[in-house]
DNA sequence: GCCGTTTTCGGCCCGACTGTTTTCAGTCG
């Protein structure tokens, strides 16, 4: 897949161009980056079915970047992107990452101080020379800094939403060979960790021959979007990705595959665990089985493994030495929601505040996903950026979500469309639109979108005034974190789960790859609390629907059930819960 | 640079916040 590259790229030169102060068309690349970023087909495929037009029919894509989408396809490079490189020589991508520094300021660090990277940026700041900077101060000296620790935290680790569509694309071209009987992901990624190091590939062979494995080695060390061999054996190889990722494969006996698979998926504190408890029963654990002696008494599956040990199977994503082990001896584990769980999206934005799609492709969308219901919540008056709704515009796009549920129910019904809205929570803990307006809606969610470095208490406050607003159904990403760009704010969250379950107020786990927020600690925490979530996309394009699987991912690493979830239930039962006033 | 119920040119990308400033530049959502 080459969009991902490609978004990278334009994403970098919109940099370059703000840095340059060029206006406009910034906005125009960054545009075109998060389309290529959210399609479902490689640019190179659509390239090769229909040419320059086929591109420039790409929503964003005009004539100049499908010629450049061309170039990248045709030389490896764009030469419009090395000349703007070669212009301003700096990891633009990389120094913005760090929160608080742009373009702009980018480009004065590198003119005044020569520096390029991350490396360069903290050996600068640590001797101090960044202090003192036209528009630099000993404060944003000691963000720098803080922004490069947060930096290195989260480097070298991807987001599970860009990890798995990768992984699951290299399980479907290693299936087709017909030396493998069986591939499947290992890892953290089996266990759908929110950020993954790298991609763990387990297989075993058909016939089982030594020749075998070498061509499925040679395979895997060949395939396209390989950049790099790390290492290439009889039965393991592991490679460097385009788009940074590294992944291996290793190629396993039937017997004991099982054994192997528990092994590989850890996590290690797991792993630890399970290997003390088979211990204690005079049993040794390893990823070559289940062993009584010199005697191989599990190992070929699974659940066989889990079984012997007088345990039911534990899911993957529950798998963390957090309890999980005594839940499963006493057969007792959590029915934790399953992939195919939800009736329906409460969080999608449709055009009417700047998201992709009209309210009825949604539907479409919606319907193809096996959903009876969409809520449209979208941005309010406060956004202005998105686009956001002030009370008529709302009134208005209501009026056509009626017609859309006329049309619906005219076709033999079991669809509806939900009016909502994303209202933004104010310093103060207001609502940014007009109470009437709001209860003429069938739910609300309100998130916090401005402001958010306020200290704990105060955000608490704001959180909980909102909560207790009785129009506010549904409050969004709680914590407002960003993976591998900024922590969430300061709040107090148990404090929050207490006035939520209070009021009947939900908490949104929000599946876009970046947020899944609330995290897995927040969730168990919430539901123990008895607090009531909703797992949303937050799809500002069609494409994004597909997101509920990493916030389904979430909730079940947080041990969610069904019932903890409302989503999961009809429209009309779910409108039941929701907050009554 | 993209786009078109303002349609092939002329709009589009606003407003709050922060830190550094005494009136503003840069960043962020």
């Amino acid at each position: 897949m080459v969009n991902h590259e490609l978004a990278r790229i334009f994403n970098e030169v919109a940099g370059f161009l703000d840095a340059r102060r060029v206006a406009f068309k910034p906005f125009a690349y960054r545009r075109a980056a998060m389309v290529l970023d959210g399609l479902d087909e490689d640019a190179a495929e659509i390239y090769s079915r229909g040419g320059l037009k086929a591109l420039e029919d790409i929503p964003g894509v005009g004539q100049s970047i499908a010629e450049k989408i061309e170039e990248y396809l045709k030389k490896g490079k764009i030469d419009y992107y090395e000349k703007l490189k070669r212009q301003l020589p700096v990891d633009l991508g990389e120094i913005t990452s760090i929160q608080g520094l742009g373009p702009r300021r980018a480009k004065l660090l590198y003119r005044e101080l020569g520096i390029r990277t991350i490396e360069d940026l903290e050996k600068k700041a640590r001797a101090h020379k960044i202090a003192g900077l036209p528009g630099f101060g000993e404060k944003s000296e000691s963000a720098i800094l803080s922004g490069i620790e947060f930096h290195k935290h989260s480097v070298g680790r991807s987001l599970l939403g860009e990890m798995l569509p990768y992984a699951e694309e290299l399980v479907a071209r290693l299936k087709e060979l017909s030396e493998i009987e069986r591939v499947d992901i290992a890892g953290s990624l089996r266990r759908r960790k929110e950020t993954i190091g790298d991609i763990d590939l387990l297989a075993t062979l058909a016939d089982g021959g030594g020749l075998a494995a070498k061509r499925v080695m040679d395979y895997f060390t060949s395939m396209p979007g390989v950049r790099k061999i790390w290492g290439k054996g009889d039965t393991k190889s592991s490679v460097a990705l385009e788009g940074g990722f590294n992944a291996d494969i290793r190629v396993l006996p039937q017997k004991t595959y099982g054994a192997a698979l528990q092994y590989f998926t850890g996590s290690k504190e797991h792993n630890i665990a399970l290997r003390r408890m088979a211990q204690e029963k005079n049993l040794k654990l390893s990823e070559y089985g289940l062993f009584a002696g010199k005697e191989l008494v599990a190992g070929e599956t699974e659940e066989g493994v889990y079984k012997y040990l007088g345990m039911q199977w534990i899911p993957p994503e529950l798998r963390e030495d957090s309890g999980e082990i005594a839940a499963a001896l006493a057969g007792k584990l959590p029915r934790i929601i399953g992939y195919d769980g939800l009736r329906g999206d409460l969080h999608c934005h449709s055009d009417w505040d700047g998201g992709e799609n009209s309210i009825i492709d949604i539907v479409r969308a919606a319907q193809k996903n096996g959903y009876s219901y969409a809520g449209i919540a979208d941005h309010t008056k406060f956004l202005r950026i998105e686009n956001g709704l002030d009370e008529a515009a709302l009134q208005k796009r209501n009026v056509e979500i009626d017609k859309i549920n006329d049309l619906l129910e005219k076709e033999g019904g079991g669809f509806l469309v939900l009016k909502g809205c994303e209202a933004n929570i104010m310093p103060d803990g207001s609502i940014d639109i007009d109470d009437a307006a709001l209860a003429k809606l069938d739910y609300v969610i309100a998130g916090v979108h401005s402001s958010m470095k306020m200290d704990k208490e105060k955000m608490t406050r704001r959180i909980i005034t909102a909560i207790e607003n009785k129009n506010v159904d549904i409050i969004s990403h709680p914590t407002g974190r960003l993976l591998k760009r900024r922590d969430g704010y300061e709040i107090d969250f148990e404090a929050v789960c207490a006035a939520a379950a209070r009021t009947g107020t939900a908490l949104e786990v929000n599946s876009y790859p970046d947020r899944l927020d609330l995290d897995d600690q927040h969730i168990r925490y919430a539901r123990s609390k008895g607090v009531k979530m909703v797992i949303d996309t937050d799809a500002h394009d069609i494409r994004h629907l597909k997101f509920a699987r990493y916030g389904i991912a979430q909730a079940r690493r947080g041990w969610a059930e069904p019932e903890d979830i409302l989503n999961t239930l009809p429209a009309k039962e779910l409108l039941g819960k929701l907050k009554k006033y």
